[in-house]
This record gives C-alpha cells, sequence and structure tokens, in this order.
RNA sequence: GGCUCAGUAGCUCAAUGGCAGAGCAGUUGACUCUUAAUCAAUUGGUUGGGGGUUCGAGUCCCUCCUGAGUCACCA
C-alpha cells in the first residue's frame, strides 16, 4: 500500500507503509545487517514467538548463579548440590556448533555462558536459536549450573526464551582472556562523536565506560557520606532563578508563561545557600546542576554539576581544612587511595595541601610582581614585557587573573592558591590590614581548577557596595555583571553568622579519580550540535 | 568565533590522480564442549553534503555540515 503523507501523530511517511502486527511502521532497514535482523523478527513472529514479551522470569544474576555454584561445587567437588536457575541478559557471544550453541549473556552483574543442546531444548526451538538469533538480543534461560569441559562454569539450558530482539547491530567488540588475567580486545568503538551521540552504544559495548559512571555514582555517594558526617544539611535550591548571580557567567534564560516572567538558569547557588545560613542553619550543601552560557571546552560543559557547601563559623582556612579531607575522602572512597594517576602524573591528594598566595605563585612561576604594578596600565606593560598575550584593556584584578590562567597547567600536585584581589572577589571578605585582597582560595589540583572558595562577606553595607562597584566595573550591558539582588541584601542585613563557602566541580573531580582527560567522558550525555 | 587535523561497508581501518579493499559482524553450508572457535562459499559503498578542475577525483580546489585539538572567551 504506497503511502505518502502525514500520519494521525504527525510523523511523515516517506515510502511504503509496512502494517507488521497492527503497527504501522515508518522505521525501515537501512542496511543489510538490519534487513536481515528485521527478517528473523518477522519470522519469529509467524512462529508465534512474540520478540517484545512483557512477563519475565529471573532466580539469579549472572554473578549470582556462578558465584552460587562455585560454592556449592567447592562444598561438594565430587558431585555438587544441582543448582537450578533462570538468568536473564543480552547476547554478547555467540557460537554454534553443529548441535550444540554456546552464548554469553550479560546483565548488569557480568557475564554467564549459556550451553544449548538440541537434545535439550528441542529441533523446533534450536532451528530459531540457529537461525534468528544475534549479538544484541536479550535471553532469559532456565536450566542447571554446570561447568564445561573447558572448565567455564555455565547454564545448561533446558529452556530459552527470547525477551527483546536487537534490530540494529551493537558494534561488536571480540575479547580475549590472556594468561596473565588481562584482556585483549580486537575491534572497538572508539570514533568519539559516535559514542557521545549513541551512548546507549558505547555503554554496552566499552565496559570500561560502564565504569566511569558507576564510579561516578560513588564520588558523589561519597561526598554526600563525607558531608553528612561533618554535620551539613543536603538542600536543594531553585535552579529556575528570577535574578541569576554567584559567580559572573552569561546565564540562559527562558519564560515562564502564566507568571509572564522571564526566568534564569542558575549559574551558581552561592545567594539562594547563604540565605539559609541566615535562616540559622549551621552547614549546608547542594549538588546540582548549574548552566553557563559559555564556550565549549575539554574542561567545559554548558551544564555541569557542581557541590556548593558553607559552614557557619569558619573562615577559608577552615574551609581549605574541609576542602582537602573531602577529597581525600572520595578519592579513599572510590579509588581505595589518595594516590590518584593522571595523564602520567602521580597525584597525592592527602592532607595537608600546599597553600601559596596568588601574588607568589605568579612571581615564582612568571617572575612578575603585580604588588609593583599599582595600575591596570602599569600591569599590563609588565605583561607586555614578559611577552605575554591578552586581551588589552582590561581591569588589573583581571589581568592578575589572566597571569593566573598562565600558573595554572603546572599546579600538578594539589594546591590552594590564595588571597585574590578585591574586585574580581565581591562575595569575599577582604584580609585584615589589607583592603585590596580578599580570603579566598582557588585549588588546583592536575593543572586544573577544581574549586573556589571564601571567607563568606557577611556584611551587608560592603556587599551592597560590592554590588555597585560590580556593575560599574562590568558595565550595564555586560551579562556577566549580575544584577543586584536586593533580596539578598535585605537577607544580610538579618545577620548572617561568619562562615566559609566552597564550590567545586564535581565533573572534573570525576575526571581526576577516573583519568579522564575530557569532561565529556565523565558526563553521560555531553552535549553537541545537533545533526541536520 | 580564529587556526590545524579528521570524516571511506554495521564496527575498526587500507587504497601514488587510474578497476573502492581487508579484518570483524552479516548471509549460506559443515561441525554435540566452544570461548578472538574453526573450515568453505558469499552479500554489503551516493568515500559526510554540494559545487569545481581533469580524459579520469576517496585523493586536487572551493563551500557547507559534524567532530577532535588548539587559541580566544570563561570571578
Amino acid at each position: 500500500m504506497p503511502v505518502s503523507g502525514f500520519d494521525q501523530r504527525g510523523r511523515f511517511l516517506l515510502s511504503d507503509v509496512i502494517q507488521n502486527e497492527g503497527i504501522f511502521m515508518t522505521w525501515q532497514p537501512t542496511n543489510n545487517v538490519e534487513q536481515d535482523r528485521f527478517d528473523k523478527l518477522q519470522r519469529l513472529r509467524d512462529a508465534g514467538i512474540d520478540p517484545y514479551p512483557a512477563r519475565v522470569q529471573r532466580t539469579h544474576t549472572a554473578q549470582a548463579a556462578i558465584e552460587t555454584f562455585e560454592r556449592a561445587e567447592s562444598g561438594n567437588p565430587e558431585s555438587p548440590e544441582i543448582i537450578e536457575v533462570i538468568v536473564c541478559g543480552r547476547i554478547v557471544r555467540q557460537n554454534l556448533k553443529g548441535k550444540i550453541y554456546f552464548a554469553h549473556i550479560e546483565d548488569g552483574t557480568g557475564r554467564v555462558q549459556l550451553f544449548v543442546r538440541i537434545d535439550a531444548i528441542g529441533e523446533a526451538m534450536f532451528e530459531h536459536v540457529r537461525k534468528d538469533l544475534d549479538l544484541g538480543d536479550f535471553l532469559q534461560a532456565s536450566g542447571k549450573m554446570m561447568r564445561t569441559k573447558a572448565g567455564e562454569v555455565s547454564v545448561e539450558v533446558s529452556e530459552l526464551r527470547l525477551l527483546s530482539k536487537a534490530l540494529s547491530p551493537l558494534p561488536i567488540i571480540k575479547e580475549q582472556r590472556l594468561d596473565d588475567g588481562t584482556i585483549e580486545r580486537y575491534g572497538e568503538f572508539s570514533d568519539v562523536e559516535e559514542r557521545y551521540r549513541q551512548r546507549y552504544a558505547d555503554l554496552a559495548v566499552n565496559p570500561d565506560v560502564r565504569d566511569v559512571f558507576r564510579k561516578r555514582s560513588k564520588i558523589i555517594r561519597a561526598v554526600q557520606i563525607f558531608l553528612d558526617n561533618e554535620g551539613f544539611l543536603e538542600v536543594e535550591t531553585p535552579i529556575l532563578q528570577p535574578i541569576y548571580g554567584g559567580a559572573a557567567a552569561r546565564p540562559f534564560t527562558t519564560h515562564h508563561n502564566q507568571l509572564h516572567q522571564d526566568l534564569y538558569l542558575r549559574i551558581s547557588f552561592e545567594l539562594y545557600l547563604k540565605r539559609l545560613l541566615v535562616g540559622g542553619y549551621d552547614g549546608v550543601y547542594e549538588i546540582g546542576r548549574d548552566f553557563r552560557n559559555e564556550g565549549v571546552s575539554f574542561k567545559h560543559n554548558p551544564e555541569f554539576t557542581q557541590l556548593e557547601f558553607y559552614k557557619a563559623y569558619i573562615d577559608y582556612a577552615g574551609a581549605m581544612d574541609i576542602t582537602e579531607r573531602l577529597v581525600a575522602y572520595a578519592a579513599q572512597q572510590v579509588n581505595g587511595s589518595t594516590i590518584t594517576h593522571f595523564e602520567g602524573h602521580e597525584i597525592n591528594l592527602s592532607p595537608p595541601w600546599r597553600r601559596v598566595t596568588v601574588r607568589d605563585i605568579i612571581r615564582q612561576h612568571l617572575e612578575i610582581d603585580y604588588v609593583e604594578h599599582p595600575t591596570a596600565e602599569s600591569l599590563e606593560q609588565e605583561m607586555r614585557k614578559s611577552g605575554l598575550q591578552f586581551r588589552p584593556g582590561q581591569t588589573r584584578g583581571k589581568l592578575i587573573e589572566h597571569l593566573l590562567g598562565e600558573v595554572e597547567q603546572h599546579l600538578i600536585q594539589p594546591t590552594f592558591v590564595t588571597d585574590y584581589p578585591v574586585d574580581i572577589s565581591p562575595f569575599a571578605k577582604k584580609v585584615h590590614g589589607d583592603t585590596t585582597h580578599v580570603e579566598r582560595f582557588e585549588y588546583y589540583i592536575a593543572g586544573m581548577e577544581l574549586g573556589n572558595a571564601f571567607t563568606e562577606l557577611n556584611d551587608p553595607l560592603d556587599q551592597e557596595e560590592r554590588f555597585l562597584e560590580m556593575g560599574r566595573l562590568y558595565g550595564e550591558e555586560d551579562e556577566d555583571a549580575a544584577p543586584v539582588d536586593e533580596d539578598y541584601l535585605r537577607a544580610m542585613r538579618y545577620g548572617m553568622p561568619p562562615c566559609g563557602g566552597v564550590g567545586l566541580g564535581i565533573d572534573r573531580l570525576v575526571m581526576l579519580l577516573t583519568n579522564r582527560s575530557t569532561i565529556r567522558e565523565v558526563l553521560l550525555f555531553p552535549h553537541l550540535r545537533a545533526r541536520e
């Protein structure tokens, strides 16, 4: 029945519509592999086999089936107790050998081999096994646990059910376990773009990738446990904000239709979390997504996961203490060690970390002492003399930040860089007796900034002045200059206890602890440009 | 956004401006203990899209798309 046009759901039907069990399909096999699989699907349906049944039974995971058998075997090596199992999983390797069929199926716990004899399941079913099963299909297998002559613990299958037919082929990876226990791979799915665009396929065939995200989950859990044990309260604050702030970044904007209100996706949690200290909590933290409408790079994604924590009655030195213990704890929990290996570097995360001022670190690496250059003009001149490339006409604070950027790549071992110029740090308290610097630190590991922290400014009048000063520095039209948050100032006027606050880029921490060189490798679905 | 590099079969990759190929997977056949199974035969391509140069373009030129690296940007 040749048809083209729009169907009821608005899908355009490009070609002949195939009617299949009452389902109208617009999908067509795109190559001979898919065509073959589609033919198999039809054959199974014609034989009365549902390729996508709803009911499933499972008594054991792959791992549990093997472990249960091995326990029984070690208890009675001669005639081990009979272990009946029903296991489920995806076919990741199959091998037909005449009238027997071997397959490895994989579930979330690992792989187990199926051993299928034609005598055990009957000729009709074995014919489907011979002809209609593919790598990627999901099976349910019932049978007794046994050990093959080659010594592999397997399920001797008495009943086999198809759970899900895979119409598109997963990229095949063959593996060989070498004598030393390492696994050698033959063939791979390594095209970076396709791996990110089809992360499901990447995860399905690359166990290393699955491990990264298991570790990511563990890291976040470790951070939560650590902070909970330190007496912090985990909270959630608005992602949709009428006024963005707490960082210098361009926001994403959106709109609430019924309220007729423009809203911003948050660029930080800072101003909401500190309102909670005003409210009487001694310590709060939030782990969540920040959104910044800026460039994408190996360490920047438009949305990224941030940890911020604030604790009353500590200053930035106390914040450093918590930070280094937190990171070391996470490393210990996920890797079993506070030593981590990143791109050839061995990095020791054990406290205490090196502490050095912005001024000293720049002096050490670039031989420029910005204190000797009290104006932007003078500092620019000095920077030009050193052959540095930079955008002219910036504030002195921005220039100092640029200098720090030049130093960043050298900070491999964990380093707290402290005492920042006041004009780039509107939420930090000034260093006692120094009106030009604030009690702030950023911390660097493996040449990457992991986070940023201050002795939080709790003087509402100073804060208001800083807001206004920022506005003057950035200019009205600069989106990086967040609007003055009057409600935040009102909160400050009720009184906020002295406190320290820390931000930590979770994605970068995951990069560090999993030895991945780009943020995209630790994001399940990194942002990519849409394909046309 | 600038610069550099890359895009060839489902996957991983070859191909001096001269017949678009291999391995894996797939298909057909053999095999009742395989495990990168093996053996025999075999299908599969708009070489990212469009344009140009040339007798002839995967290859050279222009342009667009996508990605990677790098710079710029990024409290």
